[in-house]
DNA sequence: ACTGTATATACCACAAACGGTATATGTCTG
DNA sequence: CAGACATATACCGTTTGTGGTATATACAGT
């Protein structure tokens, strides 16, 4: 897995980043909270930690995940030159998701 | 090629959107400038533009590519609530680090 | 219509990613 | 030490993405 970018390409990967935004978390409710089987959850957790995503924190038998900033923050430079492009009319974003696929929003979109 | 984030995945597609991001090209220049095979030039546009990534116009025999915005605006949006992870502002962690090392912080914020 | 140019696509071979299952490693409790 | 629990990894089969090569389509100029 080379970049930021192809580990962010997974959607599991995203749900679990999404999910470690908001607070640290083992791998168990990761688990859970996702509703997928574990050796996947850890799996795509040692993609992300390779990539700089995450880190591990040891507590008992658990290891509680957190996020790591760097790698996003790649990603964010990436895209600041494209942001000109667009910084003026802020709307043309809410008019595309809408256009997408508005009840059925939680998943990615299909092609 | 499901997502934004899978068709942002290859680094050949990510200079292409970097080149037009400077301004609208054709196929030709793309190929030159970013010197890749002519037919892979065509399949990463390919894919670009189903992913809404660029759209063409056409001038005689070449097709002249250019850059849509949605799709990184999406990429933008996604990453916006991990945003408060790094950013300046003051919010949860950034309270408790100042309540740490008030005296050599400053109160503005970076921008 | 023929030729050169510009771009797209079809086909193939190869590598890598992903999900699933089984198993290994490690740690806590009794 | 056994046995339960938490997490990681090895293995396998399938799918998908990618580069390369060849070929097809489209247009321009003569």
């Amino acid at each position: 897995m080379e970049s930021a970018f192809s580990t962010l390409a997974e959607p599991n990967r995203r749900a679990i980043l999404s999910l470690l935004a908001q607070s640290e978390r083992s791998v168990s409710e990761i688990e859970q909270r996702l509703r997928m089987p574990q050796p996947s959850v850890s799996k795509h957790l040692r993609v992300l930690r390779d990539a700089g995503f995450v880190e591990a924190r040891v507590d008992a038998q658990r290891r509680v995940y957190r996020i790591r900033t760097e790698p996003l923050m790649e990603v964010e430079a990436w895209l600041a030159p494209f942001r000109r492009l667009w910084s003026g009319h802020v709307d043309a974003l809410e008019r595309h998701l809408d256009r997408m696929d508005a009840p059925t929003r939680k998943k990615g979109k299909k092609k």
